[in-house]
RNA sequence: GGGCGCGUAGCUCAGCUGGUUAGAGCACCUCCCUUACAAGGAGGGGGUCGGGAGUUCGAGUCUCUCCGCGCCCACCA
């Protein structure tokens, strides 16, 4: 066939193809199609935030070949892509980038533009400003992303797009808010919140994580006020003395027989000099410190824990700055407000150690701090530990963890042992879902507050914005029935200050991409949808998120397979560095280096859930076989069209087929299964013997024009690629173009009947289960043995061969005697039964 | 502390409901410039399946236990 290249070569068809499949919309969705007839995907939108890495191309390739077989199997598949550019890491990173921080207290700069080099203090922009700043980071960033996954072949629609922050997110996140609170699941609270002091923000329970970091035990010694021990010291240890002065009461376990006498009477803490009750709880540890803990607000969860249990009273230290407030707590005697007057102000830090002079100085130090490395609470990107304060936040009130647990198990997962995260995760779960975050880069609360005549805003009567107003910013528009200048006016309003986290909007990403509030029709036809492809950390997050918000809202699941996705490290087993440009694996220098089929068969080598590592010999393999199939291909087509009604007869043909058969109903089983590695490895070793073995039995039969041979090589060939055709996008479609009409990826999903119709199969193994290709191919091997023993080239000839063996294996090769003798030059052929093996004895022309 | 996963040739991995001498690719060694491919081809050596115990006629495959690695969760005094 004349379009067949001379010189086939993979280099450059990365940037052919995606601009042909562009021009043709080769993955245009079909919104015509009804909900049956598609297949939907979740696709997660990556932070554009973070740097790209390998990592990424690993799992979202994994979603493109489960996506592109469902399309070849004649689903409609719906594959959208967002950008998560929305919330705290977005702020984090612009931050960093550009050396700039916002104070809403500024006015906007039309002008403003940040120095080409961060510079060392942050630069004060307005918000506005700051606004503008993240999403002009954020969308070069987003162009970055765009062209790894286009030249990486993903099949995404293009014109399915989204941004988490964009107009119409922030509208279907706005308008879910409002659901929420008309349904009542959302509810607005003084609480005491995890706040992360760097960035001065609130911080979820699904956004902590543990660090171990040093510390140190400092025995304290408290006085016992009243009961009849009176007087006598009380031994306390803490790692964060500094908390002291908000100390509100000491616990021990109600088992405790060291201090049951003690329960109901009073201590005094040092230095500060407050009278505090001795109470018992049954989450106080006997076996830690002394086995009688300080209870502060707030200094660790557990603390929020007894004080809302035990009813204890507020004294609050620590500011949202992370200092210690000016005003002394309430409690302390004139001793211990001269003393709180030391470290008003401070750090956490800083009090810390004024703290331990202090007590050290009143002789209430008991010996040294004895230092610890101990668990203590971060956000998960943040490098200060979390403190707790009280403040106003809006939470999501969860479904009960029955009917969590319940969506669970009706999710199928994939691999299914992940659901157990899942669970771990609802059961853990403690408290609501604090939505709220005092940031800027977010999705504003679409509210409002009346102000009374005092000016103070009237937090128990939000004015909700109306649907057909979104999205709003409460900070620039106004509510309805008041005048832009009322705003912060007694008798007018005050808008919401604050963003909602970033999952608030993420849990929504099906409700987004399939535009349930703008198109209903388009909704109807995708959700819920067939397949969320994630990352496995993030289940307590996105996955658990989106969950609950489809629960509320459509008292369904929002999908109906989750595919988990492992990790990927590098070839040290540790995980892969971030960063980017000149690592060794920033994904365009991989791609560069080796092409995108051969990363996407690395990629495929990653089964749902299993880690991956980071693996040149992999890469490399990958290419080997793109280019084999390149070379492959040509000589196949070399030969000539067969005649239109030629058929395959030869048994050799037939046995070739079944076996090809065989293996697409492998394929086609592990997909449906989401096994893409194993159709890849039952597919690939096909595709080596057809090479080594079967085009070389076939040759002679191939150049003579042989219709049989001529019909198989092609039938054998239009099905490998499109067996492959979901791994290697690129080449096949390269080969597919050769010889076919429009393209491999809208072509259908080869069946068994194509290729081995039953009449065929019967023919093909007729000899006691030995097919005739097995067995062909076998003597072959022996053949080519010989010649590589005697150190002679494959083309050496042959003078005799005698083949011993059962006779069913010899029968078999008899129906290929001509294939035999032929591929090994072969000028006597001989065989000899009996033997219970196959043997070949070889005589070689000198 | 609880849970999940993993531990098979130097490396990356297959080995389904237990059953003949444990497989593949890469790497390594030897050979072959053969008219699809030398960024190729043909062949070869190499593992007692993390340790131990048990069930069984028989275990890489089931049970228990220990060791190592990774991750998730957990109330940080």
């Amino acid at each position: 066939m004349s379009n067949v290249p001379d010189k086939p070569s993979i280099e450059g068809i990365e940037q052919r193809w995606r601009e042909r499949w562009a021009a043709d919309g080769t993955y245009r969705f079909d919104r015509t199609k009804t909900r049956d007839e598609i297949y939907a995907i979740d696709t997660p939108p990556p932070t554009v935030s973070g740097t790209l890495h390998i990592g990424h191309c690993c799992s979202f390739t994994h979603t493109d070949i489960v996506a592109r077989f469902w399309r070849m199997r004649g689903k409609e598949v719906f594959y959208p892509m967002g950008w998560d550019d929305n919330g705290l890491n977005t702020e984090r990173r612009v931050q960093l980038m550009l050396g700039i921080a916002c104070d809403p207290s500024l006015p906007y700069d039309p002008d403003f533009e940040p120095p080409a080099a961060p510079p060392k203090d942050p630069i004060h922009v307005s918000r506005p400003n700051f606004v503008e700043l993240c999403a002009r980071i954020t969308e070069q960033l987003e162009e970055a992303y765009f062209e790894l996954w286009s030249t990486l072949g993903l099949s995404v629609d293009w014109t399915q797009t989204y941004t988490t922050i964009g107009e119409h997110a922030r509208r279907t996140s706005q308008y879910g808010f409002l659901r929420l609170h008309e349904q009542g699941h959302v509810y607005r609270a003084d609480s005491p919140t995890l706040w992360d002091v760097d960035m001065r923000t609130a911080v979820a329970q699904a956004e902590l994580a543990d660090k171990e970091v040093a510390g140190a035990y400092h025995r304290m010694r408290f006085a016992l006020a009243t009961g009849d021990r009176a007087g006598e010291p009380l031994y306390i240890e803490t790692t964060r003395p500094e908390l002291l002065a908000a100390c509100v009461a000491v616990v021990a376990h109600p088992d405790d027989a060291r201090y049951q006498p003690l329960f109901g009477t009073e201590a005094i803490t040092p230095v500060f000099n407050a009278r505090v009750p001795i109470v018992a709880h049954e989450l106080a540890d006997p076996e830690k410190g002394s086995g009688i803990a300080m209870i502060c607000t707030f200094g660790d969860t557990t603390d929020v824990t007894w004080w809302r249990e035990l009813s204890l009273p507020v004294r609050v230290i620590v500011e949202k700055d992370g200092r210690l407030s000016s005003q002394a707590p309430a409690g302390l005697d004139e001793a211990g407000r001269g003393a709180y007057g030391e470290i008003a102000g401070r750090t956490v830090k800083q009090a810390q150690r004024r703290v331990v002079e202090l007590l050290r100085e009143a002789g209430c130090l008991d010996g040294e701090p004895r230092p610890i490395t101990h668990p203590v609470k971060f956000w998960e990107n943040g490098t200060k530990p979390l403190e707790i304060v009280t403040n106003r936040q809006w939470f999501i009130r969860y479904p009960p963890k029955e009917d969590l647990l319940a969506r669970g198990r009706e999710l199928t997962w994939r691999p299914d042992f992940m659901r157990v995260r899942y669970e771990n995760w609802v059961n853990g779960l403690i408290g609501d879902w604090n939505i709220t975050r005092q940031r800027f880069f977010g999705v504003p609360f679409p509210v409002w507050y009346p102000v009374d005549e005092d000016g103070n805003a009237i937090h128990d009567q939000p004015i909700l914005a109306a649907a057909d107003q979104l999205p709003v910013d409460p900070s620039s528009d106004g509510p309805d029935g008041y005048e832009a200048d009322q705003r912060d006016k007694p008798g007018g309003f005050t808008g919401d200050p604050d963003v909602m986290d970033t999952w608030a909007t993420s849990s929504l990403t099906p409700q987004i991409a399939g535009h349930w509030i703008d198109d209903p029709d388009l909704f109807e036809r995708v959700f819920p949808m067939d397949l969320r492809p994630q990352a496995h950390e993030i289940i307590r997050t996105w996955l658990f998120s989106t969950v609950v918000r489809s629960h509320f809202e459509f008292d369904s699941l929002p999908f109906a397979n989750a595919a988990i996705s492992g990790f990927v490290f590098d070839p040290d087993r540790k995980k892969l560095s971030k960063s980017a440009g000149n690592s060794p694996d920033d994904p365009n220098a991989v791609i560069t280096e080796f092409g995108s089929d051969a990363v996407r068969y690395w990629a495929a080598g990653g089964r749902p859930g299993m880690d991956v590592a980071f693996d040149r010999n992999q890469l490399k393999v990958g290419r080997r076989l793109s280019i084999k199939l390149l070379n492959a291909s040509k000589f196949v087509l070399s030969f000539g069209e067969p005649d239109p009604t030629a058929a395959p007869s030869q048994p050799l043909d037939l046995a070739l087929l079944a076996r090809l058969g065989d293996v697409i109903d492998e394929a086609t089983a592990a997909f449906e299964s989401y096994d893409y590695t194993k159709a890849l490895e039952r597919t690939e070793p096909f595709f080596w013997s057809f090479c080594d073995d079967y085009v070389e039995l076939v040759k002679s039969r191939a150049y003579g024009g042989d219709a049989s041979a001529l019909a198989t090589l092609r039938t054998t060939l239009s099905t490998l690629l499109r067996l492959f055709a979901p791994f290697l996008p690129y080449v096949t479609e390269e080969v597919w173009s050769w010889w076919q009409d429009g393209s491999v990826h809208q072509s259908s999903w080869p069946e068994r009947a194509e290729v081995a119709p039953e009449s065929a199969e019967s023919a093909a193994a007729p000899h006691d289960g030995f097919d005739v290709f097995d067995v062909a191919a076998a003597v072959l091997a022996d053949i080519r043995k010989a010649k590589t023993a005697a150190k002679k080239s494959l083309r050496a000839d042959v003078e005799r061969a005698v083949v011993h063996g059962p006779e069913a294996q010899l029968a078999a090769l008899e129906a290929a005697r001509s294939d035999v003798t032929e591929a090994g030059r072969v000028a006597e052929l001989v065989t000899e039964p009996g033997s219970p093996e196959l043997t070949v004895d070889v005589l070689l022309v000198d």
